[in-house]
DNA sequence: ACCTGAACACCGTTCAAGT
DNA sequence: ACCTGAACACCGTTCAAGT
C-alpha cells in the first residue's frame, strides 16, 4: 500500500493536532498516543512522524494553541476601568482553568521540564507572557510612577502566584464548594497584595 | 532459584525505596524503572510488586520522604520573632527546591493529579500541611484577632503562591542570576501581601 | 514462603519496502 | 514522493514455576 496524497503535509499535520487535542480535551494527556491517533485519522503510526518529530513535539504544538485559546479568553474580562480589575482576572483565569482542566494542566504540566531547544523556550514563553500581559498593563496603569522593573516583578509575582494556586489547588474532582474556598483564596491574595504594594515605600 | 530471605519484608521495602530515592535524586524521575531498581538492589523485578502495589505507590512514599525533610529542613528557619520571618521563610522553600531539584519536583508534580485513594489523600494532604504549618503559626501571632478561617485562608494563599512561584519558574538549568529574580518576585510578593493584610477592614 | 524470570500487553520510534 | 507496518528497544505488571 501507500500513495494517498489525499492530504497535504499542511492538511495531515492539522488532522493530527485535531485528532490529538480532541483526546486531551476529553480523556487527559494520559489518554493520548501515536497509535490512538493514527487509528482515529485513518493512517498508520509512521506518518505522524511525517510531519512531527517526535510525540513531545506534537504535544508542544498542542500546549501553545492552548495559551494561546487562554490568553485570548482572558482578553474577554471586560472590565478594565474597574478597580478588582485583578480579582476578576484571577477569578476568570480559575474559571477557564476548571472547565478546559484537561487542556489547561497538559499546558502547564507537560512541557515546562522538558528538554526542549533554546528557540522553541523563548518561543514559548512569550506566549505565557501574553496570558499574563493585563496583569501588567492595569499594574502600569495603577502605579505609573513605578520603574518598569518594578512593575514587571510585581506582575510576574502575582500572575505566577494566581497560576500557582490553580495549579496547587485545582484539580479534576474539585466540586463547587472547592472551587469556592479557591476563589476566596485568590481573592484573599489579590487583594492584600494590591493593596500593600499601592503603598509608596522607598525602597 | 528463589527462596534467599536473605531480608524480611521491611528490610526489602526499605532496600527498594533508598535505591528509588537515590535514582531520583541523581538522574531525576524520568530515569527511574523497576527493572533499574531490581538491578540495583540485586532482585529480581517481581520481588517490588511483592511490597509494593505497583510504581505509582513506590513514587508517592518517595515523595512522602520527600515532604518530611522539606517539612524538616523549614523549621530549622530560627527567626521566629523576626518581622521577616515569611519572607526568609519563602526564600529559605525556594533554596531548598533548588539544592533538592529532582526530589522536589518529583514530589509536587507526581502525585497531585495521579489516581490515588481517598485515605493517602487525606494523609498527603496533611504531609503539605506539616510544610506551611509555620506560615499559619506566624500569620496568628501577627494578628491574633482575626477568625481562625480568615488567618487559613492567608496562610493558604501566602504558601500555595510561594510554592506556585518555585514551581513555574524554578528549573534545573536556573542560574544564579535566575536565582536572585526569584528571590526578589518571592520578596515583593511577602511584602505587598504582609503589608495589606496587616490592615484592618470590615469585611 | 519467598523469589524468580519468562510472558504479556503495552509504549515511542525507525526505516526498508511497497506503490 | 508518500505512506506503510513490521521490527526494535523499551516500559509496567503478572503469575506459574522453582527451591
Amino acid at each position: 500500500m501507500a500513495k494517498r496524497s489525499e492530504h497535504s503535509p499542511e492538511e495531515l499535520k492539522a488532522l493530527i493536532l485535531n485528532a490529538a487535542e480532541i483526546i486531551v480535551v476529553e480523556e487527559g494527556i494520559s489518554a493520548l498516543n501515536a497509535r490512538r491517533i493514527a487509528r482515529e485519522i485513518g493512517y498508520t503510526i509512521g506518518s505522524i512522524y511525517m510531519v512531527f518529530t517526535n510525540m513531545a513535539d506534537l504535544i508542544l504544538q498542542i500546549n501553545a494553541r492552548t495559551l494561546d485559546k487562554l490568553a485570548e479568553n482572558l482578553l474577554l474580562v471586560n472590565a478594565e476601568n474597574d478597580p478588582q480589575f485583578l480579582e476578576l482576572w484571577g477569578i476568570s483565569y480559575l474559571s477557564y482553568a476548571r472547565q478546559n482542566f484537561n487542556q489547561w494542566s497538559c499546558a502547564l504540566k507537560y512541557t515546562l521540564p522538558t528538554q526542549v531547544g533554546y528557540e522553541t523556550q523563548v518561543w514559548y514563553k512569550a506566549k505565557l507572557n501574553h496570558v499574563f500581559r493585563p496583569v501588567e498593563t492595569k499594574l502600569t496603569q495603577l502605579k505609573p510612577t513605578y520603574t518598569e522593573e518594578r512593575i514587571r516583578y510585581a506582575a510576574r509575582a502575582l500572575s505566577t502566584s494566581i497560576q500557582g494556586i490553580c495549579v496547587l489547588l485545582l484539580n479534576k474532582q474539585s466540586d463547587n464548594a472547592e472551587i469556592k474556598e479557591i476563589e476566596a483564596i485568590i481573592t484573599v491574595l489579590v487583594r492584600s497584595f494590591l493593596r500593600g504594594w499601592l503603598i509608596d515605600t522607598n525602597e
